[in-house]
DNA sequence: ACCTTAATTGAGAATAATTTTCAATTTCAA
DNA sequence: TTGAAATTGAAAATTATTCTCAATTAAGGT
């Protein structure tokens, strides 16, 4: 089963165990397309008797994050959203100001003069993130008005 | 006096005072070099005898921020830095992972690289903000020892 | 200088997100 | 099947920030 694949990819810590809570956050992590953060895990577990602790939840995304498992998206709001690594690779992100729309993108161009900037400043390139945020096709239109 | 043209500059509401922990407030935005959040304020101003509630450094940074006094550097780590704003154009940042360095960048080519992927996605960009993560000049070469 | 009053402040309570504590439960290797 | 080590849930604790409200203060008119 692929859940179990996972575990042992990216989790082969000698002393973890492969737990029901566990199991249940990836297996939601897993199949949403979505951001998420820690409420979204409890309370679609919750609406399907599936409840988990809050405390254990946070602890998982905590494990998960440092394994790779999942990335933090944004940590603004005060709120970390999170998203599944597996077939992800990495992106940016344009967030609407107004309707709070998510546009996924990736520039190659942008990624490799990154690189480049920091070869000026000597600085080992690890990782980065990037919100472009403003005014969705949409709410453009509406705003203008 | 500067402080008061810079309230005549950018505070300019009808109703808004010049009051006492407000100058204090910009004072110290103002004379700092670094990046700076609520507890920073806090300190620096109780260790000089010039106590202010954190209450009105929250409100006081908000209406900064909401005027263009200020500008939000990052929320990462819950916490929000800011940074004063006049004589300090917009920059990018890297961030050392290992001893939180910071080093201040301008890139002109990525800035134009992401006003066109926006016109791509008929995005219209407002702000961003782009944090590199990685190593310093320093700590790499510690790390590697 | 003195009034008036709307704006602002400080203290502390309230909220939101996350972390910690700890006794009870579960996993898993032997 | 057993038992130690890891993990969990519930509740308390922490951290960052916001709100409430009575007391104070800035600033325009007199
Ligand atoms: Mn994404
Ligand atoms: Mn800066
Ligand atoms: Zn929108
Ligand atoms: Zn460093």
């Amino acid at each position: 089963m692929e859940i179990k694949e996972i575990f042992n990819n990216y989790l082969k810590n000698g002393t973890l165990k492969i737990t029901t809570p566990r199991v249940k956050i990836l297996k939601f992590i897993k199949f949403t397309k979505e951001h998420f953060d820690a409420d979204d895990i409890y309370n679609n577990l919750k609406e399907n008797q599936q409840k988990i602790s809050l405390a254990s939840i946070y602890r998982t995304l905590a494990l998960f994050l440092k394994n790779g498992v999942i990335r933090i998206v944004t940590h603004a709001g005060r709120k970390a959203k999170y998203e599944f690594v597996k077939d992800n690779p990495h992106h940016d992100h344009m967030i609407c100001i107004k309707c709070g729309k998510i546009i996924e993108f990736k520039n190659d161009d942008i990624e490799y003069m990154q690189k480049k900037v920091c070869e000026k400043y000597n600085f080992i390139l690890k990782e980065h993130n990037m919100e472009l945020r403003g005014l969705c096709k949409n709410c453009y239109k509406k705003r203008k008005k």
